[in-house]
DNA sequence: GCACTTTCATACTGTTTCGCATAAAAATAA
DNA sequence: TTATTTTTATGCGAAACAGTATGAAAGTGC
């Protein structure tokens, strides 16, 4: 994509930026922001401590760095999810699934939403990051709203059911997913939670094709 | 209660554990472990370090004890509000206020349930604190099914509607209800969430009455 | 008043933390 | 080669950290 092709002038990297904060966020995601020391990640990363403070500027700053670039990864796996199309049933399954992928995707035990684990963690010590997280919280929210909405306009729900509510449930079930993934439960277990909140949610509506 | 009318020996303490224990759990709730120094902890507590040893033991210790701590207290709230009686619907919510009263309690922003927003940061370094976090969360989640199961027992549950997808999704909310708290969503943003939950999980139950 | 017991207060130790200063290394440009 | 540029590597320094040793303070029992 956004290579180098023109020769850089000096000393070159011996780490990949993108590679790099991927680390530090691995490490940010299980430890936390106080729990994670500039040495932690130093190590993960591979690069030195002034190379990690060239790169990124201090910790809150590569802290700050990580959150994007989760948001931005995040971003991707969840809009394919949100977009693919289908029965509301199915893309609600889809995107749990997606949102799950990730919320395991630890070496050492589950480690939920990075925004929920580490960003809140922040949130009442750094109203910056606090904001930057409701804000990623509520995009994802308007995603479910978006579908839930599209799933109305195509007569997937009764007359009865309010488009808000499903959708505010939804969005709010993927934040107990990523707790409960935290807090150790199994993939069964969290499967079993994705199918009863579809079922739920789902339940007011009637499959068009019925 | 259990008061000591007995004269103690020695230097009377200059504390109260279970109102020092408080303080330093408030610490935690809104630090995180990794983030209370214990200079935080001696300053919010008003006891110095070597008290603070002698009392609860190291860091862990003291963390651990918080947790024990808090559990007690949220169990005693939300016993009540569990078993306070009333219809499926007033029990919900009388159980969400509760436990948002708890969530929105702190002084610098809405912190969410302690065991979510400090135990779980630790949750991924320290298997026993998720462990005690997990039981913790399954034991609020055996108060939702006993909840619905005693709405079905009355009745309450139309023949369609599962009782463990009902009680699932209403456990699961509570988390919801926490991450939102501490990412600074209003109380009257969240009193929306638990008014949608309540309304699609009892939106399948019919009340007896009509 | 005097011994004894328990807690408090100060201060210390060794480690860890963050951030940066300084110099060596590895490339290009001439 | 030699100068210039950019990055890496070592390691410094001041502050913060967790935990503890030591002695003073504040009670009870006699």
């Amino acid at each position: 994509m956004s290579e180098q092709p023109a020769k850089r002038r000096g000393r070159p990297r011996a780490y990949d930026p993108q590679v790099a904060l991927a680390k530090a966020t691995e490490t940010f995601w299980a430890q936390g922001y106080a729990g994670a020391s500039l040495d932690d990640l130093s190590a993960a990363t591979g690069m030195n401590r002034p190379s990690l403070y060239g790169a990124f500027g201090d910790k809150q700053a590569l802290f700050s760095a990580a959150i994007d670039a989760y948001m931005d990864a995040s971003r991707a796996a969840m809009v394919r999810a949100f977009t693919a199309g289908g029965t509301l049933r199915l893309a609600l399954e889809r995107v749990y699934r997606a949102a799950l992928d990730l919320y395991l995707s630890g070496e050492d035990g589950g480690r939920g939403c990075f925004m929920v684990s580490a960003g809140l963690g922040q949130a009442v010590v750094d109203p910056v990051v606090r904001d930057k997280v409701a804000a990623g919280l509520h995009e994802l929210d308007r995603g479910f709203e978006r579908l839930v909405a599209r799933a109305e306009a195509a007569g997937e729900l009764p007359p009865g059911a309010d488009p808000a509510v499903l959708a505010r449930v939804a969005g709010g079930m993927l934040n107990a997913l990523s707790v409960r993934a935290r807090a150790g439960e199994t993939r069964e277990q969290l499967e079993a939670t994705i199918q009863a909140t579809v079922d739920l949610v789902c339940g007011a509506a009637r499959d068009p094709a019925l």
